[in-house]
DNA sequence: ATTTATGCAAATCGTTTGCAAACCT
DNA sequence: AGGTTTGCAAACGATTTGCATAAAT
């Protein structure tokens, strides 16, 4: 369920980069909203026939410049995609499955999630870095995989 | 100036996963013990002439699996290779610089490390998630591409 | 001797791109 | 009309692999 705003305000960020809200796009962007985890090429293509590759790829890279949607890239053969945390308003990390791939969302409590990124401000300040966004990535087992495999 | 027992412990590893480390391989990790930050395999080439790129990626999985090296793959065209954090008791994550693609090297207080680690722990024990390795990436602009760009 | 490592060139495969038709405004 | 988007098929490029030779044990 989309909070009703989803849409509305990935137009305005499609707009503000000179980009439009297309039908294709839309639907991409209801499908990740739908989906519990970042999602590869192929399981989009799944979920909403008829969609060309090419397409998905073109219409992925807009609404990643756009700050619509994060491009997640792992060891993986596939790259995975997820709307922006911006979008979301849903600050969270990644547990990477090396058995199946797969990616999964967690967080953490707001006060360490606060005292992170303290931290990474001072470093920031100390090394002249400018900080656009981090990722906490956890690389292990899923339940799923340590019981299966 | 790599530590005295880096060749050592790298042959004892090497040995465990019946792989012998031969003197490309020695020389891999020689390079990558001299590199203050990863190294893509066009980098390696450059500082390692004679050497076929085939065998680098070879001998860099091998290396790999053996837990002596670490791949970092960012949404940049390569990925890059450093030496394992258990062989240089060297606790730090990565500044990923979206402008040139570098990446640099950098540590948290062990404090706020072990506050971090305490939280995934706990997290996994809820999730029943194994837990093999951690990796905090910030993105960002680096201070060289922020003053040239 | 037998297994493993290496270099070369070719294959692989996720991703990107050229182009003509369909779409929007 | 004037631009953008889409689908198809072809191109791209980092990485992998087959095979014959060299090295290691």
């Amino acid at each position: 369920m989309p909070a009703p705003t989803l849409h509305a305000t990935t137009a305005q960020w499609l707009t503000k980069d000179n980009q439009r809200y297309t039908s294709q796009r839309r639907a991409l962007v209801a499908v990740l909203a739908d989906a519990v985890q970042p999602l590869t090429i192929p399981q989009l293509l799944e979920r909403q026939p008829g969609l060309a590759q090419s397409s998905a790829y073109r219409n992925l890279a807009v609404l990643e410049r756009a700050g619509v949607v994060r491009r997640i890239v792992t060891s993986d053969e596939f790259a995975r995609y997820e709307l922006a945390e911006e979008l979301t308003h849903h600050h969270h990390h990644h547990l990477i499955c090396t058995d199946c791939g797969g990616v999964t969302d967690f967080e953490l409590s707001d006060a360490i999630e606060h005292t992170l990124e303290t931290a990474l401000a001072a470093m920031a300040a100390r090394t002249g870095f400018v900080i656009r966004d981090h990722q906490l990535d956890i690389v292990g087992t899923c339940p799923k995989c340590r019981s299966g495999g």
